[in-house]
DNA sequence: ATTTACAGGACCAGGCCGGTCCCCTATGTT
DNA sequence: AACATAGGGGACCGGCCTGGTCCTGTAAAT
């Protein structure tokens, strides 16, 4: 069904109930787990990867928490997905040369790098700051298509 | 990943297969097996869910085989990803309502419909055809992002 | 020193995915 | 009519990945 993992799904609800708080806040996994309604230990374990993958900064020890490593103006989800679950790619040869015995014989491998790149790219135009904003929209990725976000791309 | 299954992954291999042949030619399944490499115990797998689909038409008995129930040009992508592997939904509620008992408390809903749509636009504007016909290409959906989609690393 | 809270694991059940096989039915061919 | 071919509709199965829990260690604040 072309799903993402609901791990990736907790992350961006996590990341945006962040990103709603003031700049700069941070909050503790026990805070947000109750904020998002998502069991708390799926709650560590998110935050925990995302830390890693340095979209989170952490603070151990009392008083500690989770903080945005950076601005949610410059967070898009394709980071999100691609921290949580790695590389986006719809079929296995989008994530690289050798993942495919059939390269060579394959008819369809361009098409689909084309079509990988546009979704990548949309992905990677919305930003935090858009999902927790929805008034605000996206205009800056539509600007030149004021009406609904119809991807008429294509 | 954000990965397709390989079942679809194979029935966009098999039909493109199909659409390279002159227009209205069939072909049974052990055919296709040879020419795509796909074992053909999937190679009947999958062109029977597309017949039942409604984008094959199969023709039983001796001689029998397969054929595109319509022309190329009008078989979109989106339309063989959700007859392989059901609606296309990013996250569970992009596939209805009641599908998520936090409808009422997320705040990231909305946003995530429109991404849902944008991308759901964009493989449902990729044909058949654009597929086998890769110098057509589609020029016109690459006209205003010039390069490969600034985004991040990887 | 004690408590809080993240780090980094291991661990586990269930489900879906990729793949195979079998029997039935429809249609040409002889 | 009989046979061969080829699709239809299943069942079936192993393995991996997903979703979820838990435990121990370590850093920081009081």
């Amino acid at each position: 069904m072309l799903r993402i993992s609901k791990l990736t799904d907790y992350g961006i609800v996590l990341l945006a109930a962040l990103a709603e708080r003031p700049l700069g806040a941070t909050a503790n996994a026990r805070e947000l787990a109750e904020a998002t309604h998502i069991p708390f230990p799926m709650v560590g374990k998110v935050l925990k990867a995302l830390a890693q993958a340095q979209l989170l900064v952490s603070h151990r020890g009392a008083k500690g928490g989770y903080g945005l490593a950076r601005p949610a103006e410059s967070i898009t989800v394709a980071e999100i997905i691609e921290a949580l679950e790695g590389p986006i790619a719809l079929v296995e040869c989008n994530a690289g040369p050798g993942h495919c015995e059939q390269e060579a014989s394959c008819h369809v491998r361009d098409p689909w790098q084309r079509i990988h790149s546009t979704i990548r790219g949309t992905l990677s135009h919305v930003t935090l700051r858009g999902l927790v904003a929805p008034l605000l929209q996206v205009e800056r990725t539509t600007t030149r298509e004021p009406g609904a976000p119809r991807g008429s791309h294509v």
